[in-house]
DNA sequence: TGAAATGTAAAACGATCGTTTTACATCTGA
DNA sequence: TCAGATGTAAAACGATCGTTTTACATTTCA
C-alpha cells in the first residue's frame, strides 16, 4: 500500500475513534511505524492531514450512498454503520472540535454536506417523479438524526430512521 | 453570582464555541477574572468542570422540555436553538472529542440521553394515549436530527423536523 | 485581636503539543 | 558510478497543556 494511503486510513481510525485533537503525531506515526519526518513530508501539516481524511472519507460515503431509493439509501447507512461503527458524524465532529475556526475543516463539512443534500434531492425524485424539497429536508433530518442516534442506540436507530423514511415518502405520494 | 456558577457559565460558552480540547485553563480564567488556583478550588479538574457544565446544561435543556405535545416539543428547541444557537449537542461533541474514554462524560451523555428519551417517551403517551415505542424513536430520531442538521442548515431545520413529526404523529394515530 | 478562610498574581512543575532539524542508511535511475 | 530522492532514528524547537505551589492581600468571624 502507498504510503499516503497508509497514513491516511490510521489517521482516519485513530481521528475517528480517540478524536482530532486527542489523536497526536506521535500517535500517528507509532500507529503507521513511519518517521514524523516522512508524515510531514505526505501530509504537510496536521491540519492538511485532517482535510485529507475528510475527503478520503466523503469518497468512500458518496460511493457507498449510490443509490437510487429512500429505502436504498437507509439500508446503505445500515451497511455503512456496521461496518465503519457509529461514532457520529467525522465532519461535524471536527467542526465542533475547532468551533469552526478552521477554514479546511470548515470547507470539508459543507462541500460534504452539500453533496449529501444533491444525493437526497436526486433519490426524491426518483422516487416521487418530481422536485419535492420539503420531503428531501425530512429525509436529511431523518440521516443525520439516525446518524447521531447510533451513537448511544445503535444500529437500530437506523431501522427505525428507515421506517420513518417510509411513512413520510408514502405520505408524500398521496 | 456565585463564583462556581460564573466559571460554569463562562465555560460552557466557551466550551461550545470552541471546543472542550481546544478551551485551555488559561483561557478560562481570563474569561473569569479568577486566578487558576481558584479555578481548581472550585472546579477540582478539567474533567470535573466538563462534567458540571454538562450537568448545568442538562438541567436548563430538561427545563425548557418540560411540554406535553410533540409540537411542543420542536417549538421548545426551536426556542432552544434561537437562544443558544445551534452548534451540536454538546454531550456528544463531548463524547466524541474524548472518544468515549472518559467516564464522567460517558455518564452525562447516558443520563442525558436517557432523560431525553423518557420526556419523549411520556409525551408520545399524552399524544397517542398509550405507550408507542417505534413513534417515540422516531420522534427522538428527528429531534437529533434537527439538531445535527441545524449546524449548517440552521433554524429551518427544525422547522422540517416538526412538520415531519406531525406526519408520523397523525399516520400513527390512524 | 487574631486565626482561618478566600482571593489574586505569578512562577514553576513535568508532560505533551505540532513542527523542524541533524545525521545516517538505503534505494533509484541516468 | 554517483547524485538525488526517500526513508528511519532521534534530538531539539518554542509553545502550550493541566496542575501545583509560593507569596501576599483581603475578608470573615469567634
Amino acid at each position: 500500500m502507498d504510503i499516503k494511503t497508509k497514513l491516511i486510513a490510521a489517521a482516519e481510525r485513530l481521528f475517528d475513534r480517540h478524536g482530532f485533537t486527542a489523536t497526536g503525531i506521535d500517535r500517528l506515526t507509532q500507529a503507521t511505524g513511519m518517521s514524523s519526518r516522512t508524515l510531514y513530508k505526505h501530509a504537510g501539516s496536521k491540519t492538511a492531514l485532517i482535510a485529507a481524511v475528510l475527503s478520503e472519507r466523503d469518497r468512500r460515503f458518496q460511493r457507498r450512498l449510490a443509490v437510487r431509493s429512500v429505502d436504498g439509501l437507509f439500508a446503505a447507512l445500515g451497511d455503512w454503520v456496521r461496518v465503519e461503527g457509529s461514532r457520529g458524524c467525522l465532519f461535524l465532529r471536527a467542526h465542533g472540535e475547532t468551533g469552526g475556526d478552521t477554514p479546511e475543516i470548515a470547507a470539508a463539512l459543507s462541500a460534504h454536506k452539500e453533496q449529501l443534500r444533491e444525493r437526497i434531492r436526486l433519490i426524491v425524485i426518483n422516487e416521487t417523479g418530481g422536485e419535492n424539497p420539503a420531503l428531501a429536508e425530512q429525509i436529511l433530518l431523518l440521516f443525520e438524526g439516525a446518524t447521531a442516534t447510533a451513537v448511544y442506540r445503535g444500529a437500530p436507530a437506523v431501522a427505525s430512521a428507515r421506517a420513518a423514511a417510509a411513512t413520510l415518502v408514502e405520505q408524500a405520494r398521496s
